[in-house]
DNA sequence: GTTGAGCGTT
């Protein structure tokens, strides 16, 4: 949804679109439109959040309104380091209509790259996973075909962002807990961290810059550190009477609790399983 | 509270 609260694409009638990658995932449209509305006529800027958590995916689209001040922009804006991140500014090779658009226009020729000035180092990409929306159906069959090249590649670079997204993209149901944990090696530059400063403005703006959201943090914003020991024991009611107890985890169909560390340790500990 | 390759919404 476009921020100019108007539903949809504004209109893409003369627009060129740019995508922004690399950004942070506080870094909202209001820090990017004066940005790039400095070097030319913005007509939209849209960021995919995630639909459940509402958090940036970590790349935005602007849309200018002609392709010479996009492609200054993307010049200007590229490798400028936003919110202590480096972004990646460079036109859109898909559309939303996963068409192929240059610099605003659908073209159907893949023989160039996209009209990108300047090429970045082309990193290996392993987004050559098939993107079949088929999962739902033999999920299970391309759970063991993606373990299987897990352990070809012997590690993945993917991370969590990516995990939570593809699941709530293709159907919403988690596929498999167990992909995650078959063999992950930790990245090596994991410690990589950029100083940032600007966390509250984060905080404080909101996506739509046009439609300005009430921030969300209340006004006791503060911690508000009760004066009361535990915020359990100032609600005297509403407590289960049997939840007094931290062993109450599984009750017996008979109403007893099974719970009980087996006092008399016969020969046996349980029948269970 | 986390994450970091990539391509988009009423």
């Amino acid at each position: 949804m476009s921020h100019f609260g108007k539903s949809g694409p504004p209109d893409i009638r003369d627009t060129y679109s740019l995508l922004v990658l690399n950004i942070t995932f506080r870094t909202t449209a209001d820090d990017l439109f004066p940005l790039f509305d400095k070097y030319g006529k913005v007509v939209d800027v849209f960021i995919p959040r995630d639909r459940r958590t509402g958090d940036s995916r970590g790349f935005a689209f602007v849309r200018y309104k002609y392709a010479d001040e996009a492609q200054k922009a993307v010049e200007k804006l590229d490798g400028r380091v936003v919110d202590g991140r480096e972004i990646m500014v460079q036109f859109a090779k898909y559309g939303p209509n996963a068409e192929r658009i240059q610099k605003g226009r659908i073209v159907e020729t893949t023989s160039k790259e996209g009209g990108r000035s300047r090429s970045r180092s082309p990193r290996p990409r392993y987004r050559d996973e098939h993107r079949d929306r088929d999962r739902g159906r033999d999920r299970d069959r391309d759970r063991d075909r993606d373990r299987d090249r897990d352990r070809d590649y012997r590690k993945r670079s993917r991370s969590r962002s990516r995990d939570r997204y593809d699941r709530d993209r293709y159907s919403g149901r988690e596929r498999d807990h167990r992909r995650r944990s078959i063999s992950r090696s930790p990245s090596p530059d994991h410690h990589k961290h950029s100083g940032r400063g600007r966390s509250d403005e984060r905080r404080s703006r909101s996506q739509s810059y046009g439609s300005a959201s009430p921030a969300r943090h209340s006004p006791n914003s503060k911690r508000a550190p009760s004066p009361h020991k535990t915020h359990r024991g100032e609600s005297p009611v509403g407590r289960n009477p049997n939840e007094h107890s931290p062993a109450l985890k599984s009750v017996s169909p008979h109403g007893r609790r099974s719970v009980s560390p087996s006092p008399s340790p016969r020969r046996s500990n349980a029948h269970e399983a």
